[in-house]
DNA sequence: TTGAAAGCGCTAACAT
DNA sequence: ATGTTAGCGCTTTCAA
């Protein structure tokens, strides 16, 4: 199929320098129209298309960004990351980059220091930053390119994000406006993760801009595992909540099938909503009113971030993408 | 930090040919010991690590691997695949290799395509191969090496799978010793999915060894979207059946739900199972009956094989890994 | 506008 | 056991 042409094949059977025709190519140096065009149409041909690794190699650069997904129990489910993921993929693809993953546990920095140490990624994309910011640290010492979907602990960082924090708010306001008689719950999961003190935050700026405190008997901050979870789904009910909110759609999972377990029933016992959508929730009974952020989108704007980055043109220190608000039956 | 030290720096500094160092520190070709430690002593102190990009032009490969993965609408989603690309991606960072991810749409070929041209990838994972086999053509015509995570319509394929045929043939078997009246239903989705093919497969074994024809009414293949799905649902319930087998988890869930929404009580009304598991079958109440195949495991096993493979070792034509049945209460 | 030649960091064949 | 050298396919300086 493809016998491996290289430039030099052309340059021959054209009769030119390999110069020349790395210059037709890659559209950098000047050459005649009428040679580009011989160029062009030999290339396609022989159905040419550059050894990447020579080109990398000369070049000093790969084409590739390496995207760092964490691999915890609860989060290791998560289709954020899958959808983010392939969103980027997606986009590098249209762009003619590689994505190169790099699966990393609890905070393990061994494998994206593998990937530095080999010089195999331009760039990189954390998809997860957390609150210690070791990595961010060790990609700002080898002064390689990152983008954080997020907050990051650095504060030099590149970010981009989905709109958590004003989501959140927004949320929180609309419950806080709806509900019936009852407190309003929050189960939030590991604070490690920047992305859960964002949506605590405007859940505090939405109760705050209501003139009332931030109930400290109904929120639930850095529940992990099902049985903390369950403990708190527990306390909740017993003080008589109205509305429990969800930091993610895990978490929401969890909550809508426990307190289907024990026999309540959303709405009319007992209302629900998330912080975080996915198809899962939608498919519940009642379906499950959530914050909807589209990580495929996000994902592709990341990269496309980091790619100007790459490329030299330079970037808004922090972008933040939209969001939407699906009311849906659980809390109607 | 890596002030990017190269085989050069070190053979200076030691006074000796670059060659020795790559010697010693490659292990291949005569070294005396003692220069073999000098030598390694001092890549230590620079901090030295080889610059891969170089490392694969030289040698024409890269380190890498490609892992296709499907980003289609349902299957989007699919916690299977992201737990078995993690499990590549873990163990292929333990041989130093890197996991370049091919997002893939609807059988399209072209980003496949794509990094073959590039020559970016030593070789390739499909993790849902398909009923016509293009992607597998296509890498045979190029002779990049390739496993497929379940049969492929290339005989010659080196497969690797879990025992979808053997678990669905058990799970089935044992619903029916176990089921109250009525009718075993099955619903499974797109028939172009060769792992579909299987479960079908283990399905009708299982009922013809109980000396039983294939229920034609109650049996749906091919079944896409929540419509489909829906339909599908109401029909098996129509003609009583007492059991209803999903073919995967997303479907499971959808049927779960949909049995919620209507009143049905599982296992009570109706006993649900289903042909994959993942971590939201258990969330339910009652936990969902499933088959455990560990993607992550499967993962790790398929990289395993094709790293043999492309270290030269010859791999097995077909592999098969176990499953575990998890009799849980919706079908008791 | 075009070409010759050097160089990117490593491996490996060949020589000593 | 160690060194010399060529070469991998591309980009890029320098010259013409």
């Amino acid at each position: 199929m493809n016998n491996n042409i290289k430039l030099d094949d052309i340059a021959r059977k054209l009769g030119i320098s390999q110069t020349t025709v790395s210059r037709a190519i890659s559209g950098k140096g000047r050459v005649s129209e009428q040679t580009r065009a011989r160029v062009l149409e030999c290339m396609r041909e022989l159905n040419y298309s550059p050894n990447m690794i020579a080109k990398s190699f000369s070049e000093n650069r790969t084409y590739n960004i390496g995207v760092v997904i964490p691999m915890d129990d609860m989060e290791s489910e998560a289709p954020f990351f899958q959808n983010c993921l392939m969103g980027i993929s997606k986009y590098c693809g249209l762009r003619s980059y590689d994505t190169l993953v790099v699966a990393t546990e609890k905070g393990d920095v061994s494998q994206l220091r593998r990937v530095l140490d080999s010089r195999k990624a331009d760039g990189i994309i954390i998809t997860r930053p957390l609150q210690d910011g070791t990595m961010e640290k060790l990609l700002a010492d080898r002064g390689v390119p990152y983008v954080t979907v997020g907050q990051s602990a650095d504060m030099d960082a590149v970010t981009i994000d989905s709109a958590h924090k004003e989501g959140c708010c927004e949320l929180t306001s609309y419950l806080l406006m709806n509900n019936k008689p009852g407190k309003i719950g929050l189960i939030i999961g590991s604070m490690d993760q920047t992305v859960n003190k964002s949506r605590y935050e405007g859940f505090v700026r939405a109760i705050e801009s209501g003139g009332a405190p931030v109930p400290n008997k109904t929120v639930f901050l850095g529940v992990t595992g099902e049985l903390q979870l369950r403990r708190a789904i527990d306390d909740l009910l017993q003080r008589e909540c109205g509305c429990i909110i969800c930091g993610d759609d895990i978490i929401c999972m969890h909550v809508v099938n426990m307190l289907a377990a024990i026999g309540k029933s959303i709405p009319r016992d007992i209302r629900v909503a998330s912080f975080y959508n996915s198809m899962y929730l939608d498919m519940y009974s009642p379906p499950i009113t959530a914050l909807s952020f589209k990580a495929g989108e996000l994902g592709a704007a990341t990269a496309s971030l980091l790619l100007d980055m790459l490329e030299g043109r330079d970037a808004e220190h922090e972008t933040l993408l939209g969001f939407e608000m699906l009311i849906r039956r659980s809390t109607m």
